[in-house]
DNA sequence: TCCCTGCAGGTCAACGTTTTCCACGGCCTC
DNA sequence: GAGGCCGTGGAAAACGTTGACCTGCAGGGA
């Protein structure tokens, strides 16, 4: 800056004023600023200006990975938000770490971030929520804000916006629903961590389906995994070795219930005339794969949009910092009517 | 950070050095500044930091979107390396709009990042090139570096780091492997916007292996169509439609593959007895088609993290910065020896 | 006893902006 | 013709941190 001004003749401060055009310079030295600037390729420091209260404002997002479909929507609607806010946008992944997803939001405490937003859900350990709060409340001092997006709440009292999807809602839509088809062996697959919000909700609305219905769930049916494609072929695979009947599976998420149909062609069981199946999610993939996938939709993009705004924008929506959001069910070719027994 | 200091009664500047640790401070002093850190969850200001020469520098990428799984998977590379190098990420994204991508690279250089990548093919007009050079030369001369992933270089003085896919090779690859089943009559599908540098490259590849074998290229059988599972279907349907015969074809994407398919098996034509397919990218859909795509491999992250590599250590690896990444194909069973005439 | 050495900590400038306050000159008004 | 105001520009402080340099004190050797 220094040499802009030197070569247009001028102080640091007019260069200032020239580029913020918050003060009145003259005509003839702001088009001798505008040349030096030219003339050197000269931007700002955006560092020295953010130091200074001025500057675009950043938002950091913490988020598993960039590749799961789930994930990316999500990720594509906070920064749409961010950017359309005129923010800035940091992104950092934790693989599934909670430790490292504790030590990002520090991280993103030390540069400022306006919002610190944690994307899909997380564990529900005592150590990692008292951290947790101990963290919103660090943010929440300094005017920043803590976002959870597909998580519950932390606590009561914890300074955070909460923008999440009726994960438990859905689960037992898509159970009812095949409990209405004349289902009644329905195995889920993926309960490997039942400590994991997303999981135990999920899971939470299978069981009350159930129960609203008079029936009981069958402990053999329930399979634990992971969120993986892997884990549906396997569990699929060994129910059927396992001789363990069973007319519809509900996977818990679409990425397992891509495994579930593998396995299931493998074996020579016609979907949906042998065994239903449902998803959850409502990835892109669902569409594409064979048979048509039934699956519980999320508005990923829309949890984005909403959670970044909500918390831009707190004053205005101060009694809207817990939003759950709808989901509804996508029914398409995977899922009919129960077999005759 | 005075507050701290005043809390344990010493200087910020001994604050700083407990920190930081690189300088002797008496443990009874540490404690004390360490027990006031905590008191008042102190964090360093990053900005303030990066404005006096420590913290972690930043690398910029700037991509299409987040959701497109080519984009999603050298986004991760990206990311990884970035972290595993120490610095943080910051992204954006400009969803085709070639001079929101300028606007960006500008607002990167503000924020004094250590590089500047630039994820994807890109527009090929004089004007932007220019403008592409002129920001390489800005970016040079700061110590900082404009990287080009996936796209072809700007020019021969540009100093910047490339590492592109064999576009060319590929679709040469799969184009020859199409011949050598036997098809003559191979449609292309997805040559829109020919002036964009991926689009190019592969159209020039399908040419190529025509010439190769001594084969002309009908006009026909060449369709435009953007990068989408929609243009896809309608340029398959629309060749069916008016009885142009074709016995494969080269979906530009794997994404424009599973629109041909659909308006294949709409159709009734079967593949591969009737028609081969083969697609571009190896997006994880594409093993999850019924039937599943063959398709040109890209590796993706390696893509990103060798960029990212390649940029931050520049020093060693001065004679390396334009590195092209080999392809190749991936046979499964949406190809096929043609139909007898 | 005195001086030198080494450790622990403090002081101050610097990083690159923005912003507040002040100075200078010309023009209008009385 | 003089005083005040407006338009324009500069000087200096401030933001929060780091690093170079300096000071004071204790211990040890001569």
């Amino acid at each position: 800056m220094k040499d802009v001004a030197a070569i247009a003749g001028v102080s640091a401060t007019t260069v200032s004023r020239v580029l913020a055009g918050n003060y009145p310079v003259a005509a003839t030295t702001r088009g001798r600023v505008m040349r030096a600037v030219q003339q050197l390729d000269y931007v700002a420091n955006a560092q020295a200006r953010a130091l200074v209260g001025g500057g675009p404002r950043t938002v950091a997002f913490i988020i598993r990975d960039l590749v799961g479909p789930l994930f990316a929507y999500i990720g594509q609607g906070v920064e749409q938000q961010t950017t359309a806010e005129g923010r800035l946008c940091l992104v950092c992944t934790h693989n599934g770490d909670p430790d490292r997803e504790l030590e990002l939001i520090e991280l993103m405490r030390e540069q400022q971030a306006e919002a610190v937003v944690l994307v899909g859900g997380g564990v529900r350990t005592a150590s990692n929520l008292e951290r947790m709060t101990q963290l919103a409340n660090a943010l929440d001092r300094t005017g920043s804000r803590l976002v959870l997006c597909g998580r519950p709440p932390i606590g009561a009292d914890v300074p955070s916006t909460v923008v999440e999807y009726d994960n438990e809602g859905g689960a037992f839509a898509a159970t009812s629903y095949l409990i209405s088809l004349g289902h009644r062996q329905i195995a889920i697959i993926g309960t490997g961590v039942p400590e994991h919000t997303t999981t135990k909700a999920r899971f939470d609305g299978y069981t009350r389906a159930h129960k609203a219905r008079g029936l009981e769930v069958a402990p053999e049916l329930v399979l634990p995994g992971d969120y993986d494609r892997e884990s549906g072929y396997q569990h699929t695979k060994a129910l059927i070795d396992q001789g363990i009947p069973f007319t519809a599976v509900f996977a818990i998420t679409d990425v397992v219930a891509s495994g579930v149909l593998l396995a299931l062609r493998e074996a020579g069981r016609r979907v949906p005339e042998d065994v239903s199946v449902i998803g959850y999610d409502d990835i892109p993939l669902a569409a594409d794969l064979t048979p048509g996938l039934s699956t519980v939709h999320l508005p990923h993009e829309e949890l984005g949009r909403t959670a970044i705004r909500l918390a831009l924008h707190r004053d205005q929506h101060a009694l809207d910092q817990h939003v759950v959001l709808g989901t509804h069910l996508v029914i398409r070719d995977s899922t009919g009517p129960a077999p005759h027994q």
